[in-house]
DNA sequence: AAACACAAGTTGGCTTACTAACTATTGATT
DNA sequence: AATCAATAGTTAGTAAGCCAACTTGTGTTT
């Protein structure tokens, strides 16, 4: 190989990393009987973490479009984990809101999200850490322009 | 943060990196003009390079399940650029074959994508790049037992 | 005040992922 | 030879991603 980027493997290799998981967290999901998508555990956790958010800035922190944080919200609301109450200021936007459901829901599935990230990382070490956010960061700025 | 592993971001980092190469290939072809979405690429490649594969390899390859192979195929032989023949030695079995469409193709797109990889790895290393495998790799073998 | 562009969310269409259930064929067992 | 388990692929249902078009509400301009 004359040149790393040659190769597919680095496309192919971030794709598997996060697929494999994807499939490891909702296989627990299952296992604990939670009954989430990932997904919908990601919108839970930056709810519980900016009570009141708008549908907007949700899609922003979690790099989703606004019909997929739509989407996911309804399901949510449906499952009575989540409301959504209209703005004061502004009647366009809605602000999120945990219900009490939700909460339990995530105080329950934040260990066992916790406990996967560890065992993801496993015996990486700090300084990896920093490779490995300088790599990905490298690459995201490449493809920003 | 205490380690690594207790935060949110190396998760979020993989998902946004590997959305963000996916939006960049997919505007790409759009911009030039390929009716082709990143994932039917993805098995023109692999037939293009493994002619006469069957789906199932093809799915082991691309570690996507045998389901949406079917229906990326489906889409692909819709569009003329491949074709399925019934194998000889096992009647369950399809052989994929490119068509000349297909072929052609992917000839034209190849050196597109070559360039889009080149551009996202930019200015890193040979030596980055052994720190990426390794670390990609660590993650994948922490979460398979 | 009326017209305008813009912002927040929703809806619809198409694609891909995952699971489960299904058909058809093969290979092994007895 | 008949049965049975395993394999290749398909179909159906639900979830999520992307784009484009749409509705409603806001803010600015004139």
């Amino acid at each position: 190989m004359t040149h790393p980027s040659d190769s597919r493997a680095y496309f192919f290799k971030i794709d598997t990393t996060i697929k494999k998981i994807r499939n490891v967290l909702q296989k627990r999901f299952n296992e604990a009987g939670f009954d989430l998508t990932v997904d919908q555990w990601v919108l839970i956790d930056h709810v519980a973490r900016n009570e009141g958010i708008s549908q907007n800035t949700l899609a922003e922190l979690t790099t989703k479009d606004a019909p997929t944080v739509t989407r996911i919200l309804d399901l949510l609301v449906k499952k009575d984990l989540v409301e959504r109450r209209m703005s004061e200021e502004d009647r366009r936007k809605f602000n999120i809101y945990l219900k009490p459901e939700g909460q339990k829901t995530f105080e329950t599935v934040l260990p066992v999200v916790k406990e996967i990230r560890r065992q993801g990382w496993g015996q990486l070490s700090e300084e990896d850490y920093g490779h490995f956010v300088r790599i990905m960061d490298s690459i995201y700025q490449n493809f920003s322009d």
